[in-house]
RNA sequence: GGCGAUGUAGCUCAGUUGGUCAGAGCAUGCGGCUCAUAUCCGCAGUGUCCGGGGUUCAAAUCCCUGCAUCGCCA
């Protein structure tokens, strides 16, 4: 295999959880990787964890660990994470490896030896309470924003690394390789810093303020800032310099971060590869944040569900799915669990899911489940138009993933899906079934649609590995082979006929939105069960229609004496009830006259504290919390539900 | 405070060098089909293209200015 590459994400700084920004892009690094697969490049993907520095020590402190054995716990998180999330990765490195140890002393040495660190001294405004340095204006009235104490004026002697001597050096770099940092509003803002002089860099911190750390090779009081340390990770984690892996992947190498880590990696990370004479990096892929909207996403127990969580309700593949598709690569996108069923509902339920369903079901019903044979000698226009479509969306999905737009490459894939659906109308194959003159033609188009299915199980493989190896296993292919190389998918015709399709299933199933709306004005929590619901018997529809259920409308509601939860109500159904509910525990009767609302109208009537109620009002009741029912827009008093 | 980005249909956004540029998807309404997961196909809209000036035969597109939001830097 000829064309090495190699991926990255950064190491995770194990001072926090793993959250679904570090998902994020972990899964792009994934996808990235597998795309690459299917070019048959040879793939190697790095990731890790980042665990030295005094945050570190600091949270370590919090819950009473070394900071040893917390970093080891959070590490092991993520660890854990990635098969749950099908990342295909290579190499998991952690900056307290030896080896990585030794590869940061080694280039230290080197960088040392050609003289691009130099020792100095400086003072500083220094809080003993952060353990750290601030400058002016980080400060509050002169303060030290948390501890509210002056900082005292420190002397301290450091290791600086001359970076300022590689500017020049750098902005040309940039400017001449135009792709080196992507997309291009952050090559712009690189571009931008770089237009102010550019400071050396202090590379280490005395071992008097920070013990965990790798020492500097050439003064052992020392240990090395944690972002030096950690950058080195991407070389290290290849055997740097003489290891096989480095020999064949370094210089291929692309690197993936968030915005917010855009000025090591594109300022520091190059500068240190030149000064130590390393190749530098391919590109730089930068993308932007999640901004979660909580309002939007389910609860649990009162608690907003993570959206990491959301990937066991709906599906993993689907939020791989959707977080490819949803975030415009280098911009901001919001994430919300509305916006995500919207996604699999439009994009995967219906599109595709009922494409593959309707598809495979009319090959069983027409053929018994055997792919047919193309006509050679039919009409080349049943063929030649799907066939174009095909090489289309396989070009711009090729072009789209190199560059790093994957909502484009699915844009793509989308596109001929829906054209894929317009071929089923176009040649209708019921009406072709129903006569033997045309038995022909409904080989040929049955043929085609599974063989478009086959080029799109194999496009969407970097996104949704498990669903096109479901897919192929479908077609009758054995999913673990490279179905998905590009080769394979841009010759029509790479499905065999006379394969035996297994029966279909469905590839996504819809997700019935009306559970998901809440009430309008309360904000009231409905709170899904987290587990599966037990539902009650089957009934008949005789059985419900025993039921009168009838549109009412509160015309007055008053506290009973003595009772907590109960209120009666005057309830408009035509004739006026009255109706005594237990609901004053979430509503108080000012809140509740003019409301419309759902009464069982013929429930043997009950004293309730001596009043008779002439009804029940519908609710949702979760623990103590409870929910009247109503209705979408407003209907006359005594309507009858049905 | 400096630099930059963005502001287009209910929502999310495309709109290359000014001349079918007023668009797509979702959501909505109507019609059609029945192979399919009440899916699919077709049709239909709605917009002071942030406000105000200017350049031009012609501006969503260029210039100036104001407002709003965001980012980077100080």
């Amino acid at each position: 295999m000829p064309n090495p590459f190699y991926i990255t994400t950064p190491i995770y700084y194990v001072n926090a959880r793993p959250h679904l920004g570090h998902a994020y892009t972990t899964i792009v690094a994934d996808v990235a990787g597998r795309f690459n697969r299917m070019l048959d490049h040879e793939v190697f993907f790095l990731t890790g964890t980042d665990e030295h520095g005094d945050k570190i020590v600091r949270a370590a402190k919090k819950e009473n660990l070394s900071p040893r054995i917390y970093a080891d716990e959070i590490s092991e998180l993520f660890r854990q994470l990635w098969p749950q999330l099908n990342i295909d990765y290579s190499a998991f490195i952690r900056t307290t490896d030896p080896a990585h140890i030794a590869v940061v002393k080694q280039v230290l040495q080197k960088i040392y030896d050609a003289g691009d660190i130099y020792f100095s001294e400086y003072e500083g405004l220094y809080c003993f309470g952060c353990e750290r340095f601030y400058v002016e204006r980080e400060l509050v009235d002169g303060k030290c924003p948390d501890h509210e104490t002056p900082p005292e004026i420190i002397k301290e002697s450091n290791y600086f690394f001359r970076m300022s001597r590689y500017q020049d050096w750098l902005i040309e770099y940039i400017e001449t390789n135009k792709d080196f940092i992507r997309p291009e509003r952050y090559r712009n803002e690189v571009l931008s810093f770089l237009k102010e002089p550019l400071e050396d860099l202090c590379i280490s911190r005395p071992k008097s303020r920070l013990e965990w750390g790798i020492s500097l090779p050439f003064d052992d009081k020392y240990v090395t800032y944690v972002w030096f340390d950690a950058l080195l990770n991407y070389v290290s984690a290849l055997g740097y310099p003489e290891g096989p892996l480095f020999r064949k992947f370094w210089p291929h190498v692309q690197h993936i971060v968030a915005k917010d880590i855009l000025k090591p990696h594109g300022i520091y990370w190059p500068i240190m590869l030149k000064a130590a004479g390393i190749p530098i990096f391919r590109h730089l892929n930068v993308h932007g944040y999640w901004n979660v909207d909580k309002s939007k996403m389910s609860k649990s127990l009162g608690n907003v569900i993570e959206p990491l969580e959301l990937k066991n309700i709906y599906g993993l593949d689907a939020f791989r799915y959707f977080l490819m598709r949803e975030m415009v690569f280098g911009l901001d996108s919001g994430f919300s669990e509305s916006a995500l069923v919207g996604r699999i509902n439009a994009d995967l339920a219906n599109d595709l899911g009922n494409l593959f369903s309707r598809v495979t079901a009319m090959t069983h019903k027409y053929f018994k489940g055997v792919v047919p044979a193309a006509d050679p000698h039919g009409d080349p226009l049943l063929t030649q138009g799907l066939q174009s479509d095909a090489i289309i969306a396989i070009r711009e999905f090729e072009t789209a993933m190199s560059g790093f737009m994957f909502h484009k490459a699915l844009v793509a894939v989308w596109e001929f899906i829906s054209q894929m659906n317009k071929y089923i109308d176009m040649t209708a194959p019921w009406v072709l079934a129903k006569s033997k003159s045309t038995s022909k033609q409904l080989e040929t188009v049955i043929y085609n649609l599974l063989e478009g299915l086959r080029i799109i199980s194999g496009l969407i493989f970097p996104v949704m590995p498990e669903t096109a190896a479901s897919m192929q296993r479908h077609l009758g292919n054995d999913p673990g082979k490279a179905f998905y190389r590009m080769s394979f998918l841009s010759k029509w015709g790479g499905l065999v006929s006379g394969t035996v399709i297994p029966k279909s299933i469905p590839l996504f199933p819809r997700i019935d939105v009306n559970k998901n709306e809440n009430e309008n004005e309360s904000a009231e929590d409905i709170s899904p069960e987290p587990d599966r619901p037990v539902f009650k018997p089957e009934i008949s529809i005789e059985e419900f229609k025993k039921m009168d259920l009838r549109v009412g409308r509160i015309i007055k509601a008053e506290a009973v004496p003595k009772a907590k939860k109960l209120l009666k109500l005057e309830v408009d159904l035509g004739e006026n009830r009255t109706v005594v509910a237990g609901i004053a525990g979430s509503y108080s009767p000012e809140n509740l006259v003019g409301k419309q609302v759902i009464v069982l109208a013929n429930l043997q009537p009950a004293k309730l504290m001596g009043i008779l109620s002439q009804g029940m009002l519908l609710a949702a009741v979760d623990g103590n919390r409870c929910t009247v029912a109503t209705l979408d827009g407003v209907v006359k008093p005594g309507t009858a539900l049905s």
